[in-house]
DNA sequence: CATACGTGGCC
DNA sequence: TGGCCAAGTAT
């Protein structure tokens, strides 16, 4: 037998397992190993929210959502602007749109979930990953769930020498191999919490490791050189314009466009700057205006220098084309503005004295 | 298959 | 401090 096949695939999936009923992280979103699953509507607003996002990051906003929608109906029948604000700061507001969009079509067809990977995979906002892990964690269906932590433990166990994102394919098959028939809801949490206690993408602690005697990284000494990666793009660097038109008690806030960069969010007015291009300088107004600062913002893709020019005491016989609304200043937390506007906000209240 | 799409934390 | 990274999806 060579290193990998003594592996034996089950001789995994017990070490893990073991190791999980002993050390699994507890998670407002899951239950014990061992102990009933949590509900459907849980398991899937957890995984929505965790996507591309941190633990950390995602507790707060998942009891908010809990506490407000406590049911996949009452969250159907939410207001699109409500459950947009309330997502405000956690990003990637794509995923916002499409759990509304899933919710009314669960709310839909009687407020059940689906039960099976495919039919979930048919839902707006659940890809190969969500609907795998939904299936396991949810209906205790066998499914193969692949996350960066995931990749990262498959690419070190099996000393994949192949670079992402390329070798998606190689380490789907070594998952598949090692995902047991039984308890692989708990498989693929243990799966997770091993990258993200244990298996980590710096410093990894092989020591601690359940897995260190199946781990072909580990017996080349070299486990923090896997996953291979391929180089990234660098990001370009824009600039642009933002707006900020007061009222004396109030500030006009836009709706961006339902779709692209913080789709459908309350933002300040800006210039038309994206990822593509800085923007034209030009303002909604003629102004008169008063440069207020700058705030630095770095997006997945390119990084911004957005300048603020403010306009105080505007009159409001002179409304910026395009639509907007007057937002009180004392309620200004709950338009739900993204962190790139927040800051901008924070900026012009700072040098306003307000 | 490549690209667009947020944010905060870490070293 | 700037780059890397995190429970990915849609197009």
């Amino acid at each position: 037998m060579d290193a990998s096949s003594d592996t034996g695939c089950d001789a995994v999936g017990h070490d893990l397992l073991a190791w999980y009923d002993a050390h699994a992280r507890v998670l407002p979103w899951r239950s014990p190993p061992h102990t009933p699953a949590p509900e459907p509507y849980r398991v899937w607003l957890s995984e929505v929210m965790l996507q591309q996002t941190t633990v950390a990051a995602v507790k707060d906003y998942f009891a908010k959502f809990i506490a407000r929608w406590p049911t996949v109906d009452a969250l159907a029948a939410a207001a699109d602007e409500e459950v947009m604000a309330a997502w405000a700061g956690l990003g990637y507001y794509a995923r916002a749109r499409n759990l509304l969009a899933c919710a009314r079509a669960v709310a839909a067809r009687g407020g059940r979930f689906p039960d099976t990977e495919e039919e979930l995979r048919a839902l707006p906002g659940l890809g190969a990953y969500t609907a795998a892990a939904v299936a396991a964690i949810a209906f205790g269906r066998r499914a193969v769930v692949v996350d960066a932590n995931v990749e990262r433990v498959v690419a070190r166990l099996f000393a994949i020498e192949e670079a992402l994102p390329g070798a998606r394919g190689t380490i789907r098959e070594k998952a598949d191999g090692i995902t047991p028939e039984a308890r692989s809801g708990d498989f693929a949490q243990a799966m997770m919490d091993l990258g993200a206690t244990v298996c980590t993408s710096r410093a990894p602690r092989c020591l601690l490791c359940p897995l260190s005697a199946h781990c072909a990284a580990r017996a080349m000494g070299a486990p923090e050189r896997f996953p291979v990666k391929a180089p990234k793009k660098a990001k370009p660097a824009r600039k642009g314009q933002a707006f900020w038109i007061e009222r004396g008690d109030a500030v006009w806030l836009v709706r961006r466009p339902g779709k692209g960069m913080l789709g459908g969010m309350r933002a300040l007015p800006d210039d038309g700057w994206s990822a593509r291009a800085d923007g034209s300088g030009e303002g909604p107004l003629a102004g008169p205006w008063e440069s207020a600062g700058k705030v630095t913002h770095t997006f997945t893709h390119f990084g911004l220098d957005l300048h603020l020019s403010v306009y105080l005491g505007a009159d409001w016989t002179r409304l910026p084309p395009g639509g907007g609304e007057w937002w009180p200043l004392d309620r200004l937390d709950e338009a739900g503005l993204p962190t790139l506007f927040a800051k901008a906000a924070s900026l012009a209240l700072a040098g306003t004295g307000d």
